[in-house]
DNA sequence: CGTACCCTTGATTAATCTCAAACGTAGTGG
DNA sequence: CCACTACGTTTGAGATTAATCAAGGGTACG
């Protein structure tokens, strides 16, 4: 279990924070949201093309270099997030620096769901991120003429709870393994549903982010990798994993 | 961490199936909403009392036994609740007999927020339960025309999802004495909003249930209620526990 | 009054963390 | 272009937390 000695992590709310580049300002042109990769998997889904042109003229187009800060704990509210490329975690800190990864987003993936007045998790881009950002207010103008935009940002939210439970099962009840192979197979799924099904499992954020996601240490969970690793489950691959025993992967995760 | 072995718990979905005892079928008196004493703290607090009367009509006041299941995991969801009196503890299995609490309901709490087709955990009563049942259907067609009961709705799913962030935190980061003292500062909390403040924490469910619920062993958790109260933090009292030092007791919860 | 269940306590074991060090890789500057 | 540095990863040895195994005590209920 993890102990009250302080991680030096090195992302802390205040450090890093973005320089964020506008490639657009308003993206009021309808075919940047018709290109668009991930709508299907999104917010965005829910609405028609008509309204889709209002709505993409309340959003901007935005990038962040890796370890920019999207959102603050703690902070007021000002921005909305749809994410179109790249990984953000999503994590809460104690006050004696151990941090937990509540999740990571990745595209397709909607940050301030809630709505809320204030930031009750930070954020930060593992890598470079793209993203579509709307001020809290204008969404949530929009949002109240749209009751089937609700309806879908409420979808959204209860799936996101479910994910919270199926996360609480794992950090609580399952060992170390388990834990590593759970978190391969849920990432293996998240990616298959952008890119479609694939062997090769990309992790673009660190060991010492997956263990403070799996309430692990880093060695925790190197060791494990290498376990997997030398059973010939997995092998390692500079940017990931590649599966190769699915089947075996999916055993150890005890469902 | 939780290991492999299975747990014998009594409370299978399967068994102890609610025998369940409606009071007055549906109870379109509006007097019993008007006397509701959680009205204000549930979903019915987004209701005009002429909707009230309305929305009442479609639910029958129901009383549950101790262990009654509400709700079965996998099963097709047909009832939401919105919990009037008692304990209900919600739980995910594992395939081994492993089981993790993912929340207790107290009154005025409402089960089901996530409208789904399918349960994605079980709920069963921890001692004798009241609460107002709708069917799924009727509640969600009433849902189609109340934007802002759906509203209400979205806004107690993104609570629910802060107070899973916030159990996160807790069975990845925290020691099992801070995980214990969480639990009881959090309880204590919960119930103030419906009894109002009090030094006695009152705790219906069991210590194995404490456990299940923070990733705990039924026997590490009585060690350190043991130690709390050798420490004169708190005294265990027979439904539950009194607060002596609550600066203590909230210094070790490690926010 | 007995039985069952829950809670507590003790002794031991096992999983994971901590501490330490070596390794690899990527980026930097001479 | 290469050496150097910084950072992330891996591996090992030992410490520590919490789990497991085992047993005793209390309480409620039949």
């Amino acid at each position: 279990m993890a102990t009250p000695a302080p991680h030096p992590h090195p992302t802390r709310p205040d450090e890093a924070e973005a320089p964020a580049r506008v490639t657009c300002g308003h993206h009021g042109c309808e075919t940047i949201c018709a290109d668009c990769a991930v709508r299907s998997l999104s917010v965005c889904s829910a609405l028609e093309p008509g309204e889709l042109a209002h709505f993409a003229r309340l959003s901007q187009s935005i990038h962040y270099p890796a370890r920019a800060t999207l959102i603050a704990q703690d902070e007021p509210a000002q921005h909305i997030y749809n994410l179109t490329a790249g990984v953000v975690r999503l994590y809460r800190l104690l006050a004696d620096g151990r941090r937990q990864i509540v999740g990571f987003a990745l595209p397709g993936d909607f940050l301030g769901l809630a709505m809320a007045k204030t930031n009750t998790f930070s954020a930060d881009a593992v890598g470079p991120v793209a993203a579509c950002r709307f001020t809290r207010e204008g969404f949530g103008q929009y949002l109240e003429e749209k009751p089937h935009l609700l309806r879908r940002l409420h979808e959204l939210a209860t799936h996101e709870l479910t994910l919270a439970q199926d996360q609480m099962v794992l950090l609580g009840r399952r060992t170390a393994e388990e834990k590593v192979a759970a978190f391969l197979i849920a990432t293996r799924d998240r990616w298959a549903r952008i890119n479609g099904a694939h062997l090769h499992v990309p992790l673009p954020m660190s060991r010492q982010d997956i263990g403070d996601f799996l309430g692990l240490t880093v060695e925790t969970v190197s060791r494990m990798m290498t376990r997997l690793a030398r059973d010939k489950i997995i092998v390692i691959v500079p940017d990931g994993v590649r599966i190769l025993d699915e089947a075996r992967l999916e055993a150890l995760c005890a469902v």
